[in-house]
DNA sequence: AAAATTTGGTTTATATTGTAAACTTGTTTA
DNA sequence: TAAACAAGTTTACAATATAAACCAAATTTT
């Protein structure tokens, strides 16, 4: 009846990261800090989670001089966050219609 | 953009009990773990904090000689459900159709 | 050209949470 | 009457989330 729901997107900032990341092609550090207000540091730790699991790809460059981090979702998180989605509908069905 | 979740509702197990008393008059102990099949003592936690924020409320009786713990949404629960699922929308909105 | 500030992060520490294991109280069954 | 079961609660531990502190390089200010 209510399906396990995946740890590693059932958290508020890597949820938010991977939402961003599902709907364009990248994004980089700041652009997701700036659409979060998420903290570096939580960011970091969080952005790092993500690409463990395999569900992001992180290409680290330069913008001019400046570090340039930039993320992209890979097609296992776009999956992820798809079945995600789907084993919360069931966990919303009580709500207003989903 | 990303609006914050209620820390209380963005839970699995707890996010469970709220949709099943969501949708139902009352229910009880034993029945939720059933739904759920968590353990006793994470549910009891859980109802604890559900009731201390108000969310629910928690009848103690009896039913023939045995204990029997009935939980019921409260006005306030159904609001706050509703809204993280309103809250929510905003994050999977990437996702498939919501 | 130093000094201070900003950018773009990482590492580390702490506070909160979630979960399971152990325990309690009483009941039914062998 | 002893063992097993029901219905929970308490407690302890492991995992998480978050923030604070830190670092290095670039830029701006004085």
């Amino acid at each position: 009846m209510f399906p396990k729901l995946d740890p590693l997107l059932h958290s508020e900032l890597r949820l938010a990261v991977m939402s961003i990341l599902a709907g364009v092609d990248e994004a980089d550090f700041t652009f997701i800090k700036k659409q979060t207000g998420a903290t570096s540091g939580n960011l970091s730790v969080q952005i790092d989670k993500l690409t463990t699991a395999g569900y992001i790809i992180v290409e680290k460059g330069f913008k001019g001089k400046m570090p340039r981090t930039t993320c992209k979702i890979t097609p296992a998180g776009q999956e992820a966050f798809t079945h995600y989605v789907e084993a919360l509908k069931e966990y919303l069905s009580a709500g207003p219609q989903v």
